[in-house]
RNA sequence: GCUGGGUUCGUAUAACGGUUAGUACUCAAGAUUCUCAAUCUUGCAAUAGGAGUUCGAUUCUCCUACCCAGUACCA
């Protein structure tokens, strides 16, 4: 949900200012690939109708070969490995960053011993003076290791106590002194792969990226990217930095792990990990999908009006980065209902039937379109989902073959029954019933629900007269005829 | 711990120095009805605490508390 929330703010931006939405996939972390996640996320944006100007083939795939549509591809940071060495070595000669050689053993040992004394170790100006790398060791040594070694790193050189001001189009002005940062790992020999840092800055900057709107969790990252920026003489774009979405319930961020425990998806569609486990989905739960993309929207956003209901295009002309909260939203699955509620009723009588329809199949119930339909128009506003209108109307199909006992005990009596048997072979229709039952001054609530009782197995649901119309009067008396033997015996 | 960010009804949020602090969801009550929903009406419910600036602070400043994030050769 963070992610296509982030996906649509990015998107947003981008259509309202006329600009291009770039898909590209940061998968610089050789060891935490997840088969199909890629295609996961760009199934997930269609479904959204997030549709990237940039990235994708004419096979919906991440493109890989540039052409016209995608001029910068390809889009996939593993596949662009070559670019990125020269960049971190332009770094390096110009005295931004410096060659490390300290083993993740040597680092390991100094956290320990930093935590050991109370404290952090940071690798930054007050301890890289005494560690293994190109600032420390001889000229000649650095070539040597440069050789011969395949786990050397390049890292940036943090400047010394330096206030770095920052602005972010939600958050503001910000600063931050460099002494509290560390040298940050931007390139590994090991993998010939750049972090997220220097790829994210040298892709941007080679695809002409404006906008950078991203969660929260990278604002601690800020500094570091507009000292990267500087060093290398490019201009910066703008940055946004998007409040977490946070669990319903307690503190912390939303993890797929609340929406197990409490019942609501947090992946847009179903995901199953390699692990097998199966995360459910909006649109597999019955959300619609501009619906999901409504609340969405809603989470850390408001129009400043009242509004509340808006399609895709109509964020576009209302959606801007000023009206976006500073603070965690907490997800609220109540409201997220109550979306898709809004929109199921804005759909047409005849898409809802066509949704319809297959449920009744696999009900084994074979109806009619235009029956469907006006079942359809008649429920609609009883329902959140599509799923619900079999549980609401499913005795417009099919006969009941048992009976509520709690209803039955209280409806199902003798001088009931009895007037309501009259009632009902004595007229031809719903109408004249209801004035028939009036006419003798007979309780109506008694002998409807017994009616109801009869017809559907329970004293709760549809009004007697939108039954009748659907099911015809002779159903009506077969079923009452059935009711009878089955509950006076 | 350190650094940064945040804090208005239970939840999402409005009010960019002056309002009886509004709206939506949830919840409750009432109306309606043959029941249940739906619908309508009403109601419950908030500026974290403390200083300061000001004629006046939800709004500006500072302190405290609490929450979140980051603190990886992950993104």
């Amino acid at each position: 949900m963070g992610g296509v929330r982030t996906a649509l703010y990015n998107y947003l931006i981008a259509k309202k200012n006329g600009g291009d939405f770039i898909l590209r996939i940061e998968d610089t972390d050789s060891h935490r690939f997840v088969p199909g996640a890629e295609e996961y996320i760009i199934d997930s944006l269609r479904w959204c109708g997030i549709v990237p100007d940039e990235g994708l083939d004419a096979d919906g795939r991440v493109a890989e070969v540039a052409d016209e549509k995608n001029p910068h591809a390809p889009y996939r940071q593993s596949q662009r490995r070559g670019i990125y060495r020269k960049y971190a070595e332009q770094l390096v000669s110009g005295g931004y960053a410096y060659y490390a050689f300290d083993t993740a053993e040597e680092l390991e040992k100094e956290r320990a011993a930093a935590e050991g004394a109370g404290q952090t170790f940071i690798y930054n100006a007050s301890t890289r003076g005494r560690l293994r790398n190109s600032l420390t060791l001889p000229a000649d040594e650095v070539a040597r290791l440069l050789e011969e070694r395949t786990d050397w790193t390049v890292r940036f050189k943090m400047p010394l106590d330096e206030v770095v001001e920052m602005d972010d189009e939600i958050r503001g002005h910000i600063e931050v002194n460099t002494s509290t940062l560390d040298d940050k790992v931007l390139w590994k020999r090991a993998d010939e792969l750049p972090t997220y840092h220097l790829a994210n800055i040298v892709d941007d900057h080679l695809m002409e990226v404006s906008d950078v709107i991203r969660g929260e969790e990278w604002l601690p990252s800020l500094p570091l990217h507009y000292l990267l920026y500087r060093a290398f003489g490019w201009e910066r774009p703008k940055f946004a930095h998007l409040p977490l979405l946070l669990k319903p319930v307690g503190n912390g961020k939303l993890s797929k792990r609340d929406g197990d425990k409490m019942g609501f998806p947090v992946f847009p569609l179903q995901w199953t990990a390699p692990d097998g486990a199966v995360s459910r989905g909006y649109r597999e739960d019955g959300y619609f999908p501009d619906a999901f993309v409504n609340l969405l929207a809603m989470l850390g956003w408001n129009p400043g009006t009242e509004q509340e209901i808006f399609s895709l295009e109509e964020l576009v002309q209302a959606f801007s980065l000023e009206k976006v909260g500073k603070s965690g939203a907490k997800f609220n699955p109540d409201k997220a209902k109550w979306f898709n509620k809004e929109y199921l009723r804005m759909r047409s009588d005849e898409e809802l039937a066509a949704l319809f329809l297959p449920v009744l199949e696999a009900h084994g119930v074979s109806a009619s379109e235009a029956y469907v339909r006006e079942v359809v128009a008649l429920i609609k506003e009883r329902a959140t989902f599509v799923a619900d209108f079999w549980d609401i109307a499913w005795y417009l199909f099919v006969a009941p073959s048992e009976y509520v006992e709690k209803d039955a005990a209280k409806f199902w009596k003798a001088e009931n029954v009895a007037m309501a048997r009259e009632a009902l072979e004595a007229t031809a229709s719903a109408h004249e019933m209801e004035e028939y039952i009036r006419a003798k001054e007979w309780p109506m609530g008694k002998v409807m629900n017994c009616i109801r009782l009869a017809l559907t197995g329970s004293s709760n649901g549809l009004g007697i007269a939108d039954i009748m119309r659907f099911i015809g009067r002779e159903e009506a008396l077969t079923r009452f005829r059935r009711a009878e033997e089955r509950l006076l015996s």
